[in-house]
RNA sequence: GCCUCUGUGGCGGAAUUGGCAGACGCGCUGGACUCAAAAUCCAGUUCCCGUUGAGGGAGUGUGGGUUCGACCCCCACCGGAGGCACCA
């Protein structure tokens, strides 16, 4: 008789249901941790080997930190609006709730068998109006305090991407979509958009307050590029009432200008264009409009542009300067005008080249012959910034900017508000309504959640229209006093729902409010916030904006919404390439539970590598953690299921030390999250436990308790083996005796001229006089030192003597 | 092109502060058990020289540097992963 993996799996996971066992209630007498999974989104495909990684991680945190006497949060739900489940709802004719309830159902049966400890009470769903509600309740408020905004703005518009439809410019990549890979066009729609500019210097500098990858902090700070300059001001010449305002990060250049450029799309060029050029203005507009982005912002493409026939004029020496027209000035950034430095900035060296206009050295250095020079130095034939580095010049010339009222200081940011309209189905509805007299309105609060109708009938409208637009009984709308209005057809990005779902696990079920200030209060921040780094800009950078916002609001009590963030690496096919159906390396997680367990999957996943790296799965090295499971039992377990007879309360001290190393490291180790080392020292006190007589019942509790988290099915079984009628998962987490780890001897390394010659054992703290002496003592030592001189002995007491010798 | 991370045995990986490189696992080799196989238990396993042993030499992508001492710190280069990409 061995361990019977899917008896006993499946006795504890009833055994936790019937008991409430991980139902978390609010106690402020005791200290909280909310530990988080980004929720998946169910797809039809079910659960994925990856998806366990992460899960497994929280979970371990979470079973240890219980038995650490904290008052864990941990819970699960699903993200299930989306793009996938329109598509398929499309192919099938269906309504997408139906299935997407299905799928639920069954991620959550897979989510089940792996024996995780959620609180399943708090499963929250974003496509559940009690939820979507508050998803709408955030909205209005973002619109009543002007942060949600309709507007006629460039989008990108994917004209072939589910009948036609606008994506964000986070989904954009490539100029195609990130899903799908359709073109995407820009052009002038009319959008909600949320103003997440506003937050844009909060967002980067709260940056500061959270434990989170360097990586992903960076990758936040690129988004949201943040870039100081000058915003400088030219007139027109021959048009007295205009000026065209560039922005600069190299104000200390201006002398170097020797052109201007404008977006083909900015205001004024209607305006400034002479006549000769008009026709070939005008084309060059028209050809840039049509162009997609990837063929805008190809980057190998050769420069093109128009000159416009007008000047502009420099305002620190009164240059006449050309203005021209190209698209290699983004009508959406700053202020989309340029001044062209060709000497000193690569893109207008290239631009001048093309179009033999002057190139004007301002710094000393480089050679203009062959590039633009970017880099520091003494400026030249600039007037009173001549002599001054970068740094010096620019501040310089901001202030006589200033002083002349010819410009100033000024902040840019890549970063765009956010468009938050899909022109589909399955989405959040918008609750606004557009009345016949030109005004718009909110769904009052307390007729929210505005539902989104059940039909059969979402095919794309064809007009860039949602498809809830057909649906006419829906769509109209009279208010008591007759008055007409249609009611917002566009739904809301995926995005919304996973923007603030984390608040909604603290008071799952509350109908007054998104959650109640009390829950809010004790479980926030999340405490550690794990998933995968595709998520690294979009899903929180809008998470962390929405929860600023209810911050500001007074809803939530602190800045920032996840306090640690670990991103867990990908778990590659045996090929060591990217699991894909295509590629014939996916493997699923339901067959490996039937197999060998639960607990051999998340012992596996937790010791394959570090969790932050992407490791191959490698099919020998599961059956390796099988048999560690097995081994484990056997140790522990005689040949009738019986507990060994040689666990008992007699303790010949042979386990002291190697028990009292593991719960320090085995402690530390996980609170580090390096679970495969932690994992290891496990198995060098099991292989120590093989060779001796006597098992201290005591230590084997201890062993039992600390393997819980990662494989809790069988530590809850073994630890019912010891008449303990309760389960262990609130069980005090064991402590050790640091006397015990001590040595009195301690073997030290002798080097000579740093190569190792001997190793001594001395006692613990011997002073450096005696060390040095015992090493000089040893023969091996005596071989290498003979006939040289001692130049230098280094010793570093109980660890190590090198002689240095000539 | 720029930014971030990364490179260690046949493989996954370890090395907490600059102090024994290769813990632990896989694989492989040998032994015990067995009629035999599987499973299990024990031992060995970086490479090279040394019959064994004692021992020696080389070695953490490459080349240099700092240091008594470098996988670890510095400089340059090469390879891999991810992100950004005309953002003035």
């Amino acid at each position: 008789m061995g361990y019977d993996h899917s008896a006993i799996e499946k006795k504890w996971q009833r055994y936790w249901k019937q008991h409430e066992t991980f139902k978390s209630t609010l106690d402020n007498s005791k200290k909280k941790y909310y530990a988080l999974d980004m929720f998946p989104y169910p797809s039809g495909q079910g659960l994925h080997v990856g998806h366990p990684e992460g899960y497994t991680a929280t979970d371990v945190m979470a079973r240890m930190k219980r038995m650490q006497g904290f008052n864990v949060l941990h819970p699960m739900g699903f993200d299930a609006f989306g793009l996938p489940a329109e598509q398929y709802a499309l192919k099938t004719g269906h309504n997408p709730k139906g299935f997407t309830n299905k799928n639920i159902d069954h991620f959550r049966d897979q989510i089940q068998s792996l024996g995780f400890s959620y609180d399943w009470d708090r499963e929250v769903n974003t496509t559940d109006p009690k939820y979507y509600k508050w998803t709408q309740w955030i909205f209005e408020q973002l619109y009543k305090k002007g942060l949600a905004y309709e507007d006629e703005i460039m989008v990108n518009w994917a004209p072939d991407f589910m009948g036609g439809t606008v994506v964000a410019n986070e989904e954009v990549e490539d100029g195609k979509t990130k899903r799908g890979g359709y073109p995407v066009y820009r052009k002038p729609m009319k959008q909600w958009v949320l103003k997440i500019t506003a937050y844009a210097d909060r967002l980067i500098d709260d940056l500061d307050l959270v434990d989170w990858p360097e990586s992903v902090k960076e990758m936040q700070r690129n988004w949201i590029g943040r870039s100081e300059g000058a915003a400088v001001d030219f007139e027109v010449a021959d048009h007295a009432d205009q000026k065209i305002e560039v922005f600069t990060t190299r104000c200390d250049t201006l002398f170097g200008a020797s052109y201007v450029v404008l977006a083909p799309e900015h205001e004024l060029v209607n305006q400034i264009t002479t006549a000769d050029p008009k026709t070939a203005v005008k084309e060059y507009q028209e050809e840039a409009s049509r162009r997609s982005d990837l063929e805008r912002t190809d980057l190998s493409k050769e420069k093109t542009g128009v000159f416009t026939g007008a000047y502009a004029i420099n305002p620190v020496n009164g240059d006449k300067l050309p203005i021209w027209i190209s698209d290699y000035v983004l009508a959406s950034y700053g202020t989309g005008a340029v001044m062209a430095v060709p000497a000193h900035d690569d893109r207008d060296y290239e631009f001048a080249h093309k179009f033999n206009l002057p190139i004007k050295q301002v710094i000393e250095g480089g050679d203009l012959e062959k590039a633009a020079y970017t880099g520091d130095g003494k400026h030249i034939n600039s007037g009173f910034l001549d002599g001054l580095n970068i740094d010096d010049a620019k501040q310089k010339m901001v202030d006589w900017l200033t002083e002349h009222h010819a410009g100033q200081k000024k902040v840019n940011y890549k970063l765009r508000d956010w468009i938050f309209s899909r022109q589909r189905y399955w989405g959040e509805p918008i609750p606004v309504i557009h009345w016949d007299d030109g005004t718009t309105s909110l769904v009052p609060e307390d007729e929210l959640p505005l539902e989104l109708p059940d039909t059969d009938n979402i095919e794309p409208s064809g007009t860039g229209e949602s498809p809830l637009a057909k649906i006419k009984d829906w769509v109209n709308v009279y208010d008591e006093n007759g008055r007409h209005g249609l009611r917002e057809t566009n739904t809301m990005p995926q995005w919304a729902g996973s923007s603030w779902y984390w608040l909604r696990y603290t008071d799952p079920h509350n109908d007054q409010a998104l959650a109640s200030k009390e829950a809010l209060d004790y479980w926030s921040p999340v405490d550690l916030y794990v998933g995968g780094a595709e998520h690294a800009v979009l899903h929180l950078l809008y998470a962390r904006f929405w929860h600023k916002f209810l911050y500001d609001l007074g809803v939530v009590p602190t800045p920032e919404p996840f306090m640690k963030l670990v991103n867990q690496g990908m778990i590659l096919g045996s090929n060591h390439e990217k699991m894909s159906k295509s590629k014939g390396n996916v493997v699923n997680p339901d067959e490996i539970v039937d197999q060998y367990g639960a607990d051999t999957l998340r012992l596996y996943e937790m010791f394959m590598g570090p969790l932050t790296e992407s490791v191959p799965w490698d099919p020998k090295g599961l059956h390796g953690a099988n048999k560690w499971v097995h081994r484990v039992w056997r140790l522990i377990m005689d040949d009738n299921n019986h507990l060994r007879d040689r666990i008992s309360t007699i303790n010949d001290g042979k386990l002291d030390k190697v028990y009292n190393q593991t719960v320090k490291k085995v402690t530390e180790d996980y609170e580090r999250m390096h679970f495969n080392t932690a994992i290891s020292q496990l198995m060098v006190f099991v292989n120590e436990a093989y060779k001796v007589d006597d098992l201290p019942v005591e230590y084997i509790k201890g062993f039992i308790k600390m393997i819980a988290p990662i494989m809790p099915h069988m530590a809850e079984e073994l630890w019912s083996q010891f008449n303990e009628s309760d389960t262990i998962t609130y069980q005090s987490w064991p402590t050790y005796d640091p006397s015990k780890i001590v040595e009195d001897e301690v073997e030290m390394i002798v080097q000579v001229n740093g190569k190792v010659r001997a190793k001594l054992k001395l006692a613990k703290d011997t002073d450096k006089d005696s060390a040095e002496k015992a090493a000089l003592a040893d023969d091996n030592v005596q071989k290498f030192v003979e006939g040289k001189d001692i130049k230098k002995v280094i010793v570093v007491p109980n660890k190590i003597v090198n002689i240095v010798a000539k």
